[in-house]
DNA sequence: AACGCTTGCGTTATGTTATAACGAAATATA
DNA sequence: TATATTTCGTTATAACATAACGCAAGCGTT
């Protein structure tokens, strides 16, 4: 039994490689709705957990919400700019810094699982925009 | 008017300090059920709005909830390490890794405003716990 | 002091995010 | 085919968060 799941995967992540934003569960919920009117929450949040443990979404904790990976090193986790203004969301890659991290904690004994990034700011866009106006 | 809600901030931050992991807000709105019984959450949000302000609690964003600042320089954002295990949260000095990460985003036009810095894994006295076993 | 203005709080109500629990359907095993 | 196992849809509810309103406290003016 594999493929009953992954055809409502593969619609999540479609949906979400469509948006420029970061989406919440329901907003999802909403966008699949046309084509599965009977569609409740757990369908989408289990979709999630799988597309998220295999690595091809992230979830943003800072926004409740959820982005497609757009990075094709799933290896390690990003470092995501969240722009506060027309709520894009970025991923970056910086390796050195999750390095310092564990080896910062490391040294007070802490054993480093998973790293949460999330940096909130005015993406260039949204700068050169109030720079112009 | 600045007594009223001065004392429900104390109140709250009082909670945050005795508790030994983050609280939710609904936590802490059964801790202050006993001494406030018509309390409701606005009440609580509040409070936390305005300690959080003014640094004295943090948002643990992963956790959907709240600390004490342990920390005594409440100008720049700390780095929170969160034992799975045992729900203990600490805060960490990194004023390194903020710079790093504020000059790496800046390169893309970024321009940073927050960060959310928080490490998931097993603390020191958790992980002794296990080898132990 | 009396009045009206401003501010911010408590309360009610509701919105948003997330999951527990159960039964039914699909698959695997024998 | 009978049975065990897994996964999925559905219902229901739990957990987290805020909009909006009205009252009351402080403050300035007279």
């Amino acid at each position: 039994m594999r493929t009953r799941g992954e055809v409502m995967q593969s619609k999540i992540l479609a949906v979400l490689k469509h948006a420029d934003s970061a989406l919440s569960a329901y907003d999802i919920l909403e966008a699949l709705r046309d084509e599965f009117p009977k569609i409740a929450p757990p369908t989408v949040y289990r979709g999630l957990a799988a597309l998220t443990e295999q690595g091809s979404v992230h979830r943003v904790e800072s926004l409740n919400s959820f982005v497609a990976c757009t990075n094709h090193n799933h290896a390690h986790a990003s470092i995501m700019s969240i722009c506060d203004d027309c709520g894009s969301v970025e991923e970056n890659e910086a390796p050195k810094i999750f390095d310092d991290l564990s080896g910062l904690l490391g040294k007070t004994g802490f054993d480093a699982h998973r790293h949460v990034i999330e940096v909130h700011g005015v993406c260039a866009a949204c700068g050169d925009q109030d720079n112009a106006s």
